[in-house]
DNA sequence: CGACTTTGACCCGCGC
DNA sequence: GCGCGGGTCAAAGTCG
């Protein structure tokens, strides 16, 4: 979900990301109780619409949503308002007996002018006690004063930058959180049309089926999608199919015996990419179940089958510098295995997500051979359990976009239109290019992250188009930028949730009966459409893939913010390039 | 003692 | 059929 600001998120999910709290460029004392700082228990669009739950401070992305009327909430204001009354006093009385270093003025809110005007009788104590050049020290004060406020006003500028910054960073996963449930809706919309009643007997299942947390499942459910409804915490539709233990007892019982049709060759392949330790998450069965339940058109039913297949094989690659073995990407790995690469010194260690046992995803690690400081991951397969909250936010955002991008993997045609999808959402707001290849093996996902000034420095193929991404962190080794491929990774799961794209437009629709991941085509390519029509969409996804991964990194880079609210990162010297690599010509 | 890493062996697909 | 390379397994070792 998305990280901090203690926004419900997921109540008024489109309304209420606002702000809850006003930004208020000063910071008298009195403002602390004013009514424009209590936070609105609802995202009430009366309110300005600049309020700002300012507790999304850099250092409290992940705090729980202060409670109302903390006065703690802005850490900037903590020291003018646990103390305000004792520094006041203090400070005023430091004032009238000494020349106080400007230091001590930080915590003097200087909104109430305490040092620089005086009452007919502080004017006559001060007359009376201190030396005749006070008008000058009063001068001097007065101008540290000011200086400090001025300090002060610009801390608090930048934090409310930064506030500003998540906000957008909430409002773009939340539309993107929208987009979901409008493309789950009408997912629903059609299968109903489709399947008419011959889902009554899996109703059943679903209605008393167990109740999984399937918040961040949406985007992160492995190959047993076929199996488990995906959803953006939609709650009935979420629990539906996916909780279903009948379901999948029924997609095992049934996958067996369907599997029978399939051809041994994709079979085979499968059971040993994916069927070792976690048959139950990811057999092919359970795919050949998701299919129909009585085999006819054998030859489509493959062509659906080999896409699936090939989504799974599809892959996240990350190429970014760091220092460490491994690159921190909020998920728990477990290496299983290192192997010397031809061509490449270093070794290549494999890793398999230890997160939820059974889990498909793993990943491989390995030092470029030109560069040995740019560290090249490559995830392969989807989460089967709910993400880190950090990474959702991301994963909702961008995988979308993703998708578009991914959508083609199966047709050249589609390639080029979802690259063109993408390149129009990254466009507005940059300058950058996307990739997409038809020589890779399979679906293949590139995010470079390295710093490298030319995009063009490391190998690409020929018939690549490049994205370039604006204000991607250069720094990859310990950002939350790191998530991307989590984020990719729960798109290949979209991908293979939308494989219906890839399917014959003539396919019988039955096809779908049972598969409720599988969109029909014409309503995919009418979602497509309409979000390549929408421009506010495309911009709130560059916005949204820019400012998440850049408010990410505010952890541990310092982050700028431009006038406009678009966040830039420090280390912005090189291009965030994604890569797609689909494979038109692969083995089907 | 459990979790994790290391590392040699094994399996499989692919090209010749 | 054979060799190569990629990927995985699993026993042994290591670590906290």
């Amino acid at each position: 979900m998305v990280r901090g600001c203690g926004l419900s998120m997921d109540s008024d999910p489109i309304g209420s990301f606002f702000l809850h709290k006003p930004i208020v460029l000063n910071s008298f004392p009195e403002d602390t109780n004013h009514p424009k700082w209590k936070l609105s228990p609802h995202n009430n669009m009366d309110t300005i619409p600049f309020q700002v739950n300012l507790s999304c401070s850099p250092n409290n992305h992940h705090s729980p949503p202060p409670p109302l009327h903390n006065t703690t909430e802005m850490d900037f204001f903590s020291d003018n308002t646990n103390n305000i009354n004792d520094n006041v006093s203090a400070s005023a009385s430091n004032h009238h007996h000494s020349t106080t270093p400007p230091t001590l003025e930080f915590k003097l809110n200087t909104g109430l002018n305490l040092l620089t005007t005086n009452t007919s009788s502080d004017q006559s104590m001060v007359d009376d006690e201190i030396s005749p050049n006070s008008e000058d020290r009063r001068a001097e004060n007065k101008l540290a004063v000011l200086q400090s406020e001025l300090e002060r006003m610009k801390r608090e500028n930048q934090k409310l930058r930064d506030a500003l910054h998540q906000v957008n960073v909430n409002y773009d996963a939340l539309q993107m959180h929208f987009m979901n449930l409008m493309q789950q809706k009408g997912e629903e919309v059609e299968e109903q049309e489709v399947i008419g009643g011959k889902s009554e007997e899996k109703k059943q299942g679903e209605s008393g089926g167990v109740l999984v947390p399937r918040q961040f499942m949406d985007l992160g459910l492995a190959t047993n999608a076929d199996t488990e409804e995906p959803s953006c915490s939609t709650g009935g539709r979420s629990q539906d199919r996916s909780g279903s233990p009948n379901a999948e007892v029924a997609s095992k019982e049934l996958g067996t015996s369907m599997n029978e049709n399939v051809n041994d060759e994709g079979r085979d392949k499968e059971k040993k990419e994916y069927g070792r330790g976690v048959e139950s998450e990811d057999s092919p069965s359970a795919h050949a179940f998701a299919g129909d339940k009585v085999p006819r058109f054998s030859p489509q039913k493959n062509n659906v089958e080999q896409a699936e297949a090939t989504m799974r094989k599809a892959r996240v690659s990350v190429r970014a510098r760091s220092e460490a073995p491994m690159i921190t990407d909020g998920c728990q790995w477990r290496k299983y295995g290192q192997k010397m690469a031809k061509g490449n010194p270093c070794p290549r260690a494999y890793y398999r997500c230890t997160m939820a046992a059974g889990c498909p995803v793993r990943k491989q690690v390995q030092r470029c051979a030109e560069d040995r400081t740019v560290l090249n991951t490559t995830y392969e397969g989807n989460h089967n359990h709910p993400l880190p909250p950090a990474a959702m936010a991301m994963a909702q955002t961008t995988s979308s976009a993703a998708r578009m991008l991914l959508s083609g993997s199966m047709s050249s045609a589609d390639s080029i239109m979802n690259a063109n999808l993408l390149t129009r959402a990254l466009l507005p707001c940059s300058s950058s290019i996307a990739t997409i290849s038809a020589s890779a093996p399979f679906p293949t996902v590139t995010l470079d992250l390295t710093q490298s000034p030319n995009p063009l420095q490391f190998p690409r193929h020929p018939n690549q188009l490049q994205i370039p991404l604006q204000g991607i962190p250069q720094n990859f080794s310990n950002s939350p930028a790191s998530l991307m491929p989590q984020i990719f990774g729960q798109a290949l799961y979209n991908q293979s949730k939308f494989s219906g794209l890839q399917m014959p437009h003539d396919a019988d629709p039955s096809q779908f009966g049972n598969h409720p991941q599988q969109v029909p085509p014409h309503l995919t390519d009418t979602v497509s459409a309409a979000i390549a029509a929408d421009p506010n969409f495309t911009a709130a996804l560059a916005a949204a893939i820019t400012s998440i991964i850049g408010g990410a990194q505010q952890h541990n880079n310092s982050n700028n913010t431009d006038n406009n609210g678009n966040m830039t990162v420090s280390n912005s010297t090189g291009n965030g390039n994604i890569t797609t690599s689909n494979n038109t010509n692969g083995k089907q």
